[in-house]
DNA sequence: GATGAATGAGGCTTCATTCAT
DNA sequence: CATGAATGAAGCCTCATTCAT
């Protein structure tokens, strides 16, 4: 309560200014660790035991905090599971986002995001595919709307880059809808295989082959949408 | 099962074996009618309200039967929704096998295949939709091997569809995996494609058009790891 | 509390206390006034949401304070329904005295009382009546210990009244407990009118006739428990 | 399973049904005892510990059932307590109305209500009077409707039974709400009465005495009321 | 004095499953 | 075979209170 030897006026009001800067920034910095301690918590039992099965109270004992904390934190188990998938979305969003940018709208771009998601997003996060593809689905409306609005925007963002190509190759595609219908496909790909070799069978040192197959296959049904 | 005491004469005999044999037969009929009654009814709160939202009671209640009554058909809970998604793979199975039929080995049978998910399977049974895409997924490790039994099947017969088109026409795959790289995207495309079309937004009616540029994306696909 | 350099002179010492004593009263009318602007909150809360739904976080929401100030100024949530309950109880009694006082004893005071309470507390202060007849029966032993010798107070008050009339006409009751049960009644009336008029229906603008009827109604039962 | 030697065909019928509906009959029975059981059981709790104190827990152990069988009864805790302040709601009703139909419409009438609720509900209900007015008061907004339609009905009846009164023996009154007022009133008076004499300090001996004076005074102030 | 993050006991409620009738 | 009342474990969540900063 007592601070040491009193400073002079201005350097105490700066100091305590500091000081007192200091300590809130900590206490952010603590509370944003904390979040994610938990949020970590979440995702490695939603993942291992899956949704249900993983408890508030045993995601508030890995976490190492109680549960009213857990409670101080997210509103309630539903939101962490919407927390996740928000976070694994935008995760998502950015690894596309970054293959399509690397090249002018061309099938590389596409070549380059299957590759992200194959070699990079999938090995590296394989607990953030099982609550993306298996744990998220039919857990309730709300999750169920989150999924939805998620999918649409990665969706969203694969349709554009196949309609810039599109417009910049001067290659009109089928039907009005190809274009979606391709980025739904991709997308549908993308899960499946991920659901298959990597959450089913683990195959995931085949990962690079398959990705491989996946994106010669994508290229070829571009192409063939675009010739008629 | 148990047979009554010996009886007497051949027309006696004849007589109850045929009263007897009625009355079972009845009662075959009518014990497998009222499985599928309650099948039909658990399927309907399964995608209505979500299965874990359906419970035991509502079911009981919308099949018009008792509680107990179900414990007599099922042995739980879950193997209620095996049944069901076991149901569905057989019917989509079947759905697939006749397409790939029809024809001689030839992508042919690839396009029909897709006809007959997207503009009879998927317009006809939303409601199994539903529960084989959204409702089975992450429920329970037991239900999520059967699960993987079941697309591994789907997939195994597209698979060797794809293989014995491959063979028939004499244009190998690019690697050791394609065939199975390619009817696993297949099914996630036709999956992703019914949740996004069917179970997401309502444009069913779109649904054909849909169906036609994911066939000939397909096709495409195909076409593209068969040349090199 | 830092006090800076030791003062030189007498004239600064004064000063300093001077400074000390300023600074002290404006601490102690601070501290005054949060102390009720606490209590303002709680009883917004407590009569808009009901005691048990309005947490303390509500409370220090409202009285824009953190929750710990809360246990700084009070001892916990029933304390600080106690002093609500203890307040209304005083303003109570001193409503209700103010209107024996004004009259020699007798009737004229039982009179005044009663306009007072239908005509000035109740349109005045609904919020403090919601508290004290709805939200602060039954909710712990020590409270209604309290809410026991709150009323016990101003029944005792309107007894004394009623004793002096009594004495002062030379009207004796017809029991022992006349004066008792007097007192109880009009009380209970009280009570009811305002929980009627008041808390149920919203008719506080009857509440004039209603509460000249009452009074009337008192008067008719004092003098009829004089006759014998 | 097998009913004993097997009977005439109609004998057997009727046999039939009559086992049917015996043992429907008193499954019938054993449900509504357990019913009241349970409630009974919570009634104990809710005087004797509290509402919010008693927890559905210790409601099933005394009620000796599981907590489950509770939920099979009732909707839930609140519940609960709506159907003892409807019973006990009831009771009052119907032993106001015999005391009202024991006499032509007059003030005798008014007396023996009073004496009804002194002398026979006070002193044989003490635990119904503790939940019907300390208990259930401010517990929740669909329990306060419950109480404001029950209190409503109460002194409806009490109204009715003095305009009766004043219409039969030609004594109009001092204003269009004094016939309500008084119900009001007398409502009120009877609960204080019960709540200071019975529920905080035990003085049920005294209550003969108590109750004499109050409808002394009740009468002295209907009478009052008419006068001008 | 003030803050607000952390606690954790305890409450209510659900529901799959069982079993006597 | 059918019934449906009974079970009880287990889950989610609230919130008054504390205490280090």
């Amino acid at each position: 309560m007592k601070s040491g030897p009193a400073p002079l006026e201005k350097e105490a009001s700066a100091n305590n200014r500091k000081n007192l800067s200091r300590s809130a920034l900590r206490r952010q910095r603590e509370r944003e660790k904390r979040f994610q301690t938990i949020l970590h918590a979440a995702a490695e039992l939603f993942a291992g035991e899956g949704y249900h099965k993983a408890s508030m109270e045993m995601i508030a004992d890995r976490a190492e905090v109680s549960v009213g904390t857990l409670y101080f934190y997210f509103k309630n188990k539903e939101d962490l599971l919407i927390r996740l998938i928000d976070e694994i979305g935008y995760q998502l969003r950015n690894l596309l986002a970054a293959a399509f940018q690397k090249e002018d709208p061309s099938l590389e771009g596409i070549r380059l995001a299957g590759i992200a998601f194959f070699e990079d997003f999938c090995p590296n996060n394989p607990e953030r595919a099982v609550i993306f593809f298996r744990e998220s689905p039919g857990q309730s409306p709300l999750v169920e709307s989150y999924r939805k609005k998620i999918f649409n925007k990665v969706i969203g963002d694969v349709q554009d880059a196949l309609t810039r190509i599109g417009k910049y190759q001067g290659t009109p595609y089928q039907s009005p809808v190809s274009a979606e219908v391709m980025a739904v496909s991709i997308m549908g790909m993308f899960e499946r295989i991920a659901y298959h070799y990597l959450i089913w069978h683990d195959r995931s040192e085949e990962l690079k082959m398959v990705g491989e197959d996946a994106v010669t296959f994508i290229l070829g049904g571009i192409d063939q949408l675009c010739r008629k």
